[in-house]
DNA sequence: TTATGTGTATTATATGTCTTAATACACTTG
DNA sequence: CAAGTGTATTAAGACATATAATACACATAA
């Protein structure tokens, strides 16, 4: 369902939170699909279910997923929109990373190179 | 100087970092230039001379300023280097950013947008 | 109804990072 | 020598993260 990697910084519950909503916004998990209870997320990965509980409060608090007492957790519906807002959100940190770039020095070519896998007229 | 946002969730020792390494890379503090005392920032900005000694470590680990004891710190030479090797992580994070955005079905429209500026050809 | 598995809330404890505080010492310069 | 530098150390507090141990309400199947 979910990796925990201890080399990375950022704390368990963020992970954990990253990890089904890309899931989510992706497509891997259809709309109302059950995700692992609180308790057995927490056996499976080995952490305590505190800390899951937290990372499934941030997920609803997002939209991500919906909670209902006493059958368990659920993939939204309407992932649509949350998959906007988050290109939209990346778009921004492109632009900004593109602004910074250009500060020191970056050509357009090199900026569009960046970008990758399309356009990139090789000689 | 440098400028503290106490709204910033990152930690102070590190917006001073990036404040000042910003300025040297921008070639707003040519190689050279003397920077303001560890005493005399942490008055300065009213932060504690520690958290300015922790900040100026990690510059010079950096490679962006280097200490001469008792007379004070400086902006490195060779700022052209690090110039470099910033841009070249600037650019893994805009490829880091595309191809998460494709995975999200961004088209190449949108990413040539977000780049901003340049090459637009609005209709 | 009962048992089991859900979500949810609470309190306590431990750990690590960040920051401040207070010194201390070596070095450079006027 | 005095003042200003970098540098190192120890202590304390605030805060976030994670674990631990319960407790309770709800849903569902036996």
């Amino acid at each position: 369902m979910v990796k925990i990697d201890y080399r990375d910084p950022r704390p368990i519950y963020e992970q954990v939170v990253d990890g089904i909503e890309d899931l989510a916004l992706r497509g891997a998990l259809p709309a109302d699909t059950q995700i692992p209870s609180v308790r057995q997320l927490a056996m499976e990965l080995s952490i305590n279910p505190n800390t899951i509980q937290r990372a499934y409060a941030e997920l609803e608090r997002r939209g991500v997923i919906y909670a209902a007492k006493g059958r368990g957790n659920f993939i939204s519906d309407d992932i649509a929109s949350l998959r906007a807002r988050r290109l939209d959100e990346i778009g921004a940190e492109i632009g900004a990373l593109a602004g910074r770039a250009r500060t020191l020095g970056a050509t357009e070519e090199q900026l569009r190179g960046w970008l990758g896998t399309k356009g990139e007229d090789r000689e």
